[in-house]
DNA sequence: CTCAAACTTGACATATCTGTACATTTTCAA
DNA sequence: TTGAAAATGTACAGATATGTCAAGTTTGAG
């Protein structure tokens, strides 16, 4: 009855629009996201748009809903998982910052930029923002930190992230892993031990530097 | 010869032009830095625009030239001012955050979504980023931290800012004070001293708390 | 095979931007 | 006070977007 799937004899279809909204979001802002070059883009006649989605507001909700959908809970999730140490923990969470599939951070870095010229935009991502601190915060209380030190240190590990993907900056995952050690160090207070270092390193197919 | 001023009894200016463009930049992106808005903003006409800048691009190239004097050229400076101990040498870096006269925080941010549609946006700030990050792990090489420990904090400290930039928070000065000393004990490995903090303080009209 | 629903399309009406040409007004300086 | 330079405005031509409508085509269920 409710097919949504694509091979079904129809071009188009509401998840074709949408993907194609979100590389064109990621690849170079919301503003580039109309409607005519997405058409372009998919071979179809831009008004076959207008089957799917009432208008191109309706397109742009879509693509916030498939951004709060995943980011987020993953993030929280992460930072809730089981550890024995913090330094494991905090490993939990980068593991989001190096596996696509749990975050997504050029989507991220998107949204974001969108916030700047829409004020409800802004209200979401503010909103997400206070949960993922607030998840992050609380894994460090769980370890015996005690509360203004944990909020400063959940702070200052998002902020170090969302800095990051605001760097756009691509390199190396092995460049990325060195650092690793670092900033578990610096977040934490202490250094991680080697044991708990290769777990991570183990879970990201990588041999331990 | 060449006056630049602009109380000389003409309406429009290069000025006035850059000016209103660059509030229209940082209130909601360059997209909706275009000429029929500005001209509007300013009570000018639209066409009056092109006395001043051969076409769009050029104001825009005029914003980014802005940008690139103001931000990158006083955070090098604050990163290489003199300083006796880490902590007062991190709190000289700190000035930039809270001084709206040495870092323009939603200019940067501004210009960081820009480049999501620009190549040569993004290679400007990418190469603003490595100067910047440069000073500040030289920083940490004068107070005789390891090379590579410079790095990753030299990145910590210039990432959280990044990110609190793009969380695009505005926050009370003293909400935001109050987490400073925790910053620098995150940094530096150490706690910063009551007079350092003191001084910091003094330098920002804010009594010690 | 057929028919209704699912989907596609081209034409239309409208809006907003961009840049150029040229005529007009304003200002300052001689 | 007058004239050239500085600045502004009106009109035009073109590009690109938006959403609606009515008429078409494709598909799978019966």
């Amino acid at each position: 009855m409710e097919q949504i799937s694509n091979d079904s004899g129809w071009r188009g279809s509401p998840e074709g629009w949408l993907e194609a909204a979100y590389d064109l979001l990621l690849e170079s802002g919301v503003d580039t996201v109309r409607i005519s070059p997405l058409a372009k883009k998919l071979g179809l006649s831009r008004t076959s748009f207008y089957w799917f989605f009432k208008d191109r507001e309706e397109l742009l909700a879509a693509l916030l809903t498939r951004w709060r959908d995943k980011n987020t809970g993953n993030l929280v999730k992460q930072a809730e998982a089981y550890a024995e140490t913090v330094a494991e923990a905090m490993l939990n969470v980068f593991d989001c910052w190096l596996d696509k599939t749990l975050f997504d951070s050029q989507f991220e870095f998107a949204v974001r930029s969108w916030a700047l010229q829409s004020p409800e935009i802004l209200a979401e991502v503010q909103t997400a923002d206070q949960t993922r601190l607030d998840a992050m915060s609380q894994m460090f209380v769980r370890f015996g930190y005690e509360e203004g030190s944990a909020d400063v240190r959940a702070r200052t590990i998002y902020l170090v992230q969302i800095g990051y993907i605001s760097m756009q900056t691509r390199e190396d995952l092995a460049v990325r892993m060195k650092r690793i050690p670092g900033y578990v160090e610096i977040f934490t207070g202490e250094a991680p031990k080697k044991r708990e270092l290769d777990r991570f390193f183990a879970r990201h197919g990588h041999s331990a530097g």
